[in-house]
DNA sequence: CATGAATGAGGTTTCATTCAT
DNA sequence: AATGAATGAAACCTCATTCAT
């Protein structure tokens, strides 16, 4: 690992502990060169996002980030120390914001089909904003190759995490009485989070047959109650 | 196109017409070209499935793959123009697999929910077998760049045959009355689809926790009749 | 055309335009660059120049030239953008070199023969100094498919203007009476153009027993007076 | 060289020197097999031509070559010991013709100037027939490095045999007080020769500004009188 | 002798990363 | 801290040449 990028992870572990004043600069401009370094960092987090969601991981270069941005090369690799980090880091943001919106839902009282949807439409409410995806569907969308995910341990850990809540959210509902307990909630969770995923239903979005919001009911549908005719009167 | 490629095509439209003894060669030496030709290509393109799902489609080079047959890189290039070629026989073999079956399927007479379930059956089971896959999925496993898919309109097509077969097969469950009329048959097209790449399953596979077979007839479960605990008696 | 280029092109037209010191840059320190560029495109350009005269086009390698300038192979990419690129801003440079002396002799007033030996004196007098060579002397030097000239627009159009330069001037010269009416502008034209490209004349000079500047007017002496003994007196 | 190469190096020694009967075939069905053998090397002489002119040295494939003959790469290398050795062919031939056609001319007794223009008739005559071309004509039109030529001492030779015959043409033309002693004949060569490459006409011809006939008095007048306008009354 | 599959050296090109300025 | 030129390791691909059949 270089120099700098030594001299950086230093530096982050110091603005993570607290603010504290630097040897010779106040106290104030400090904050303020940390703000500006996390705008930047958020900007090429976003170019990133778009350059690879257009290009794939591997087509998409990190001139082509740079030049959106309007930065240089060398500007990057001041906040990323290689392409991999620079894409973990953007996963790492997907996945600890669909945490946050699990850790919301856990800790509301509705019913578990209820909040199943509520994750559905946020995945897929994304599609009329910027961004969104949820979970891993950046790493699929943007053709990462796995090895880079399995040599970063942050990543695998909060994938597990977001995986345990799911599992914790599935067995309420099977404690209800909601959840079929016949299905066992690892495949409930694993094919939860592939429906999650909307790379199947982008083209019938594109082809302008449905509207993301058109999907959710129907994707609900099955999920809960499948495809069959309704048996009952 | 290359010269030799065109060569190579017109041979190929030759030997599916019939087999001509040629002017002077005996007509047992030239199938047996034929056959050494077909099973070095099926040689290699078992060894670019292997190298593309290890490495993915980027990292794999050309030079692994013929390491692996035990061939030289240019000896490649005598099967398949480029890399691209290559792999789009292998994912035009895979769709071509599932257009078989999907047709054998769609002959039968019996209900469609059991017809749907060996379509699963295949999907699955493959990976105790060698290869395996359907339509797509070794193009999302390898993270081919969406671009060189859409290249080439031989596999969209190939693809378009495939979904509108299964949207046939999908409506004729909702005439006979097995299927929801309700739930619009594209988005079940596509939901299906979603759960024939097994890709969300198959860290439930390497922990041992739940072989392929377990997982078809929960999976089947899900689609048919929904996670949601039955209501009746 | 790739990102690099593109910008390389937009520099170099904000340089044409003026020395507009930056946002925050020193005025002096982006003169250095741009000079310290130039230089290396310069040594690029010469070295690429000697490598192909010497192996001809296409057995000249990047390699070999980025080590005769003594960098490596993919700085010279940073200059061109390939390979043709390079050979084709040689050509530029001579074909312009050549207008710049034609522009020159267009604009004096002695007589037509005296200009045209002007420029012969300096396709050949070039042997002595680095360079030298007019028009497509070096195209043809250096074995370059005609495929790659007629790529390249730009190049066609400034020889068309160099032809019609010369055209003007010989036209110029029947005019005046000096030249013969009744041998067509264009066949002098190219006739003349054959006499410049020295390829001929190489053995000659390399065997000793001419140098350059005994040719031009035995060259001259042909071309305006013929090959024929005089007949008058 | 291959083992190859020498036994038919070996044969065509044989050849030249007489039909002797081989060993075990009859004295009659040698001749003809040599026959067959000189037809095929003729068609493999012809088809490079095309492909050489057409693409140029380096981008003409064996392959090609062997396509447009309608046989495969490896019975080109049955006659030709590499692509070298090929364009060596072609290039002798060329060399051979035009030593013809000087021998012939050397014999007649009509004036030098009649003669001259009688080789310039048939460098040019042949842009009309299929191929033609003088001396190095071809070398120089696809653009063969001249390290090839270097390396043939044969070719050399026969270049300066021919280049002997011209001079002793022009000297000729000076003894007969036809031509002008000041120049000097090695000159006067290297010049013809120039004009005999028909490489800048190629333009005018193309653009159906001229035809080949059309050219050859002007040219003539040029090389014999020169561009300036006649004096005498 | 013809064929054409195989070889393997060599070439161009790309790009993540480094580092002097 | 920013720039962008330089590096250098691959990667893909071509093709003259060889050789088993």
């Amino acid at each position: 690992m270089s120099r700098k990028a030594i001299s950086r992870m230093v530096r982050s572990r110091q603005s993570m502990a607290a603010n504290q004043p630097s040897d010779h600069a106040s106290s104030v401009v400090r904050p303020l060169k940390e703000r500006q370094r996390e705008q930047r960092e958020a900007m090429i987090l976003a170019a990133a996002h778009a350059v690879f969601i257009a290009k794939g991981y591997h087509d998409a270069s990190i001139d082509e980030i740079a030049g959106q941005v309007g930065i240089s090369k060398g500007a990057i690799y001041q906040h990323f120390a290689s392409k991999e980090d620079l894409v973990e880091a953007l996963i790492a943001q997907q996945i600890s914001d669909f945490l946050g919106i699990l850790d919301r839902l856990l800790a509301e009282t509705t019913s578990v089909c209820t909040r199943l949807e509520q994750i559905l439409s946020h995945a897929y409410g994304g599609l009329q904003g910027k961004h969104s995806g949820v979970l891993l569907e950046l790493h699929h969308r943007i053709g990462l190759p796995n090895a880079v995910i399995e040599k970063r341990p942050q990543l695998q850990s909060r994938v597990e995490q977001a995986m345990s809540r799911l599992s914790r959210l599935f067995d309420e509902g099977k404690a209800t009485g909601e959840l079929n307990p016949c299905i066992p909630t690892p495949i409930m969770v694993a094919t939860f989070i592939g429906l999650l995923s909307l790379r199947g239903y982008e083209q019938l979005i594109a082809s302008a047959q449905f509207s993301p919001a058109d999907l959710i009911p129907h994707i609900s549908q099955i999920f809960f109650r499948g495809i069959v005719a309704p048996t009952g009167s």
